[in-house]
DNA sequence: TATGAATGAGAGTTCATTCAT
DNA sequence: TATGAATGAACTCTCATTCAT
């Protein structure tokens, strides 16, 4: 019983750090995201932190690691629903619109992460969307191809890996000649094309 | 630079610093890349540093710089020599296997610049090297396919993204499942599917 | 001040630093004042100096605040007090004996101030502090001569000036020919002279 | 013979170095005066400043040295000139004047002697000055007042600082209420009411 | 002699972390 | 538990001076 409000306290706190220190990221920079901002921002002590989080990586990995998981989510979702022929019609449209969308929910912190962060903070969590998004685009393809099996691990690394850059490069970049139509049409193009050459047809 | 150098010791200087700052960063880090070791590991005071660099940002750019500009001319001569048809048979897998010599050329630093610099830091010079890329490769496709000059920018925009982030992944992660013949195979499969979708054959 | 203190333990830091920073000033000299130097004599880290001060300058500005403040209220004590015939009998003598015991107080701050700080530095403070002085001083002549009150700035302006400059260089040069006594007759007859050709009769 | 030139060269040398060091000291201030500035502005190696200078204090020292001769020529002779007699009537309206022409002849050079060094890195130089005028004035008085020969030094010392500083801040800080004209009568009146205090009648 | 590259001690300052309260 | 004052190692950079050429 006495654990419970001490619990409740504990989450309030973690809470606000974290909020904080996405707050500090987003809107200061990596650079900036120093201990004593990131108390500040969240109206606590600087020693208060470290009652929640070992050192500051810790904090900012947890920072990372909540957004992962929310891009995470918006982007397996979007592959499996369509994926699985919830609706009629072309899925592949559909699942690259929704790539897109996912990436640019968030497009600030998509930024702070790509262009600031050493790209080794967050490797593992890239690697393990990665991975995730590999397994079900394997699982798809072995469902609708079930001849072409083996060399699937190295199609979906390369597959994954092209489309992932392309599409996080144009939330990032905007290049002013490809629109937003433009850009699903090119994923879902390459992709197809891919797949064609591979034997696999995506429709 | 602060100075031109004017006495061939001052080249010397120049090159030791240089020398001694891409050894920091290979070895120790980019955090690790500070003044004193830099010119610690140079052999030379830290003051010295400061006669030929404005600051320690200066000196981060030239190593950089020195070190794109060889990935660039490595690139791009890999691009343009086969391309142009000097040798018989079909170019893609050559200049593929050529690019990806050219980024396993000087796989630490590579590394360095991708998984620890702030992708910001490098973006200018990134740009520029896609760039040059894009151009050549649109004069390539402008000359065997004139027909489809229209939309070209934003093919070669994706493609080019495409397929530099698959290999500089693969040198990077080297994935078990994946040889080199293999990564160079799928960049061709992958440039001649993307290719075909858009009528031009590639071969 | 960066912090306004809130423990107690934090004033008790604000008083060691600058009773440190006068230590150093006095004993070491202005070029010595160095925040290291500063932290060492306060037997406290440098870190710590930024708690409380946002630069160096800051420290040395409140040392040299605090020195001018207990000048400043000598000096105008001394003023105000005898001028207002609190005693009877002449009070000119009283007012320079008083203001010569004044700067003698903390002489070697006095010294220090005046030899080894940029007057820069020290102008805002003392302008302010003739400034008052002149205040009083014009206060006390409207009152025993009324009636030439118009070019009263101008010569308060003078004779502050002078007044100050010959006391605050016998209390610096300690002349062997000229006694405590000596300066302080000279400094009431160079007062009385100057008013007397001003028609004001001092007595 | 072949130390002639040398000697010449030698001399060249110095003069541009005193000369480069009294405009850095002039336009960029004291803070500034390096002696890579001045070299630079010498247009001189800064190896070479130290064939002719044993430390970076004695360029500074000749600079103010060069200075201090030419106001202090410039003062004795307003000084000398009148008190002999050379004119007619009144010489004090034309020694004071002379006296804040001196000053304001090189005002700039003023404001940084007084205002931004370390009042102890002129004050034998200072002190000297403040000798001659002394004398001058004590063999002045003498020969109008021989009787009152006895307390002079003491008088003579009051009444040059009260001139001088008088004078020098008027230069330095232009008050608006107070006119050169002024200023000038100020110091007369200040003279002329101290020296008949002491029953000596100036005109 | 004159150069200017090289030096290196030391400057002011920051900030992740600790710890007494 | 929560605080926030205190820490101190490490940072970037300067500049009077030296010395090989």
């Amino acid at each position: 019983m006495r654990k419970v409000p001490q619990q409740a306290r504990s989450r309030v706190m973690v809470e606000r750090i974290v909020a904080a220190g996405r707050t500090v990221l987003v809107h200061d920079g990596y650079d900036a995201f120093s201990t004593n901002r990131v108390a500040t921002a969240a109206e606590v002590s600087p020693g208060s932190l470290y009652q929640y989080f070992p050192d500051k990586g810790a904090i900012l990995d947890e920072v990372i690691d909540r957004w992962a998981a929310e891009v995470s989510v918006r982007v397996t979702d979007c592959l499996s629903a369509p994926l699985l022929g919830v609706d009629g019609g072309d899925p592949l449209p559909r699942v690259m619109s929704a790539l897109v969308d996912a990436l640019e929910a968030d497009a600030p912190m998509l930024r702070v992460v790509m262009e600031q962060l050493p790209a080794a903070r967050d490797r593992p969590r890239h690697l393990a969307l990665e991975q995730r998004v590999r397994e079900i685009a394997t699982a798809y393809l072995a469902a609708i191809a079930p001849a072409r099996r083996t060399a699937m691990p190295r199609h979906t690394w390369v597959l994954v890996i092209a489309i992932e850059h392309v599409a996080v490069r144009w939330v990032l970049d905007q290049p002013a000649s490809i629109s937003r139509d433009d850009v699903v049409g090119e994923l879902v193009r390459l992709t197809r094309a891919y797949l064609a050459e591979l034997g696999i047809s995506a429709t």
